[in-house]
DNA sequence: AAAAAGGACAACTTTTTAATTGATTTGAAT
DNA sequence: ATTCAAATCAATTAAAAAGTTGTCCTTTTT
């Protein structure tokens, strides 16, 4: 579990069915510091708290909703379901941001899949809980449009990968989207298979071990067990843009 | 995928969401035949279909829900989590059977965990559209309480073994239970690992794989890979009762 | 038509996970 | 205190999944 989580005081957190000793976890991550006292009552009364484990669907792809996550700990990846044997990576979802968000104003199912990197625990928040606060706190709404509108825009960038690009800038752009993750999770290249990354990418997974080879034969990065090191920042991202 | 399941016409279905070619799966099974025409639509339209992939999550335990799932084709397993590490099974869930109805009466969080053993075709409904339904329609609600209790018995039998029986007892249990499927569900074993046969009978995997091969030199089973044949189901159930 | 990009398949290797076994410890029941 | 049931631990083996590689085929671009 990454280190610099928001944190919630304890670790080893128990699921809400464990009357014996029940775990209290406030809501503390920075987006929740806009609410007044009432407020953060009213969040508090409409959600409840589950432990995901490592593989467990957070969200499923059609499947009705009528509540938020907001992922306290851990690590998930979202994607997109085609036929049954496709997927599509979206994002790695961290610790601090909401899941299924779109489902509270349009529509009551959730549009994409996900499934726990890592043992996750989150916040469920009931969708009128958290659409009543929007309305009455306008500062906890801009911060969640802000964060909505930043997801917004690298979907934006996905599509134009698979418009534009080819295997080579795509790869780039995956290996670099997640190395800037690294920094805060740096175990986040061991926790993703080829398979991962070629979802990520939209290429095969065998396009993408031959790939990454030639990457690392010319110098551009370290493959080390499952771990990849960037060396080369400049002509990656050159890469990238050129497509 | 098991053969004999309440056909829905087409092999290979869709999701929802491949607008491509959409599936319309009726409403067809033994429990909706109760139901008028209205009535039909009316739960139509509360409805949506969904695609889990074998080893998908169908509900999570803890999680909020404002709807019942209603397994079409596939098997899943049902189970309960404590800590972090423990899981027990509950029971199998076949084509014909619901998830997550005592929601739709009291509480609004799933009260087990059920995941996919094979790809599961599955109606989800909204809780509204089953209540106002089973209100209505007296021989569909007795239909679903027929079900629900049954349902019921076998979780008290699970308890009674719990309190009473020892190791042998709860083995010869869970594989008289899992035999009773073979007949309809084949392959049924094969999907199961130890692991899964442990946290059906509540002890540990070891002691789990020790005693399956003293039943096996014993007589009372064959152990074929992962497929297991019930010799002697006589002495299985007096050890069953005896404990 | 030729070349390039990338997927699909098949064979193979490596890694991971599951299953098995024996030895040891715990803990309740006699 | 002793016994038995069963968990836990550690070590090993077996099976499954993931990763790798080469070849060949299809599609797009030129």
């Amino acid at each position: 579990m990454p280190d610099s989580t928001p944190s919630c005081g304890k670790r080893n957190m128990k699921t809400i069915f464990e009357t014996d000793r029940e775990f209290i976890c406030d809501i503390q991550a920075p987006c929740f510091r806009d609410l007044g006292p009432e407020e953060t009552e009213f969040i508090r009364s409409g959600k409840t708290q589950v432990l995901f484990r490592k593989g467990d669907n957070l969200t499923k792809q059609g499947a009705f909703t009528s509540y938020v996550l907001f992922l306290i700990t851990g690590l998930a990846k979202q994607y997109l379901e085609s036929n049954s044997t496709k997927t599509f990576n979206l994002r790695i979802i961290r610790p601090g941001e909401f899941l299924g968000l779109s489902a509270v104003f349009h529509g009551n199912v959730f549009g994409c899949s996900s499934s726990a990197l890592t043992d996750c625990q989150a916040f469920l928040i009931e969708k009128e809980a958290i659409a009543k606060v929007i309305k009455q706190n306008g500062q906890f709404g801009f911060s969640l449009i802000r964060k909505y509108t930043e997801q917004n825009n690298n979907l934006l960038s996905v599509i134009r990968n698979l418009n534009h690009k080819q295997m080579n800038g795509r790869l780039s752009d995956t290996l670099l989207y997640l190395d800037a993750l690294k920094t805060e999770y740096p175990e986040i290249f061991t926790l993703l298979s080829r398979k991962d990354l070629a979802d990520f990418t939209g290429i095969s997974t065998e396009s993408t071990v031959k790939l990454l080879k030639t990457f690392e034969k010319d110098g551009l990065i370290e493959l080390q067990d499952k771990d990849i090191v960037i060396k080369n920042h400049g002509i990656l991202s050159e890469i990238s843009k050129k497509g």
